[in-house]
DNA sequence: CAGTTATATAACCAATATGGTATATTATCT
DNA sequence: AGATAATATACCATATTGGTTATATAACTG
């Protein structure tokens, strides 16, 4: 079975959040937008369910496929406590960064 | 090539990197810890090496892994606009579904 | 009912990942 | 130099994945 970081291990996979995202679609529509096969999108709809990333409501032959934002949330939280440690070193450059800035504005003087 | 994603996407390295995030380790250190083979261990860390999750220092024979989180700000990133979505959903008709599904689960992962 | 639309599934293939065992590499120590 | 320690790599078998084409299912339409 799969787990939520291997169903967002495949960008195509996240291309499809990012469109469910916006609103629900039909998977005739993804096909068009992705250009990619539908049993091929259907196969990734599939993984995307499993793990509960999305969920559909048929209607007719259509299924409307939308976003279930809920389990990144488990993502999210392993994330947390790696969070400042980025910011961190993005805050080290930064004064790095002055720092030589202001060298060089000195040098700039003479 | 692998992505970030993808080397998230295996368990393992994801708890070599919850180590690293305490303090830099040697390889021999990470067998010990989740017991896995050595030869497997440096396997993992080359893949984490790739995306650039971790870098090295070398000490005589010994080679400090030291976690760098920096490739993580992309996958923050992406996540960024789904953050507000798993907390929006709560007063929406299919909570109630949701929920009991969410809790099936977490049951089935313990 | 026959035909059409929308989607899912099956069967298959190529490429890649995973995990194991054996071996190579590199540095240190005696 | 020979032995040892720490780590990396090679090689092999197996499983998984992403993709394709063909087919099944299910609902609607005329």
């Amino acid at each position: 079975m799969m787990t939520t970081y291997e169903a967002l291990a495949d960008p195509t996979r996240r291309r499809i959040l990012d469109l469910l995202r916006e609103r629900p679609h039909l998977v005739g529509e993804l096909v068009e937008q992705l250009k990619i096969s539908q049993p091929l999108i259907s196969k990734h709809l599939r993984v995307l369910r499993e793990v509960d990333l999305v969920h559909v409501r048929q209607d007719a032959q259509r299924r409307w496929y939308m976003l279930n934002a809920e389990p990144l949330a488990e993502i999210d939280a392993w994330m947390e406590p790696y969070r400042h440690l980025w910011s961190e070193r993005y805050d080290r450059l930064d004064t790095l960064l002055n720092t030589l800035q202001q060298e060089e504005k000195q040098d700039d003087q003479t």
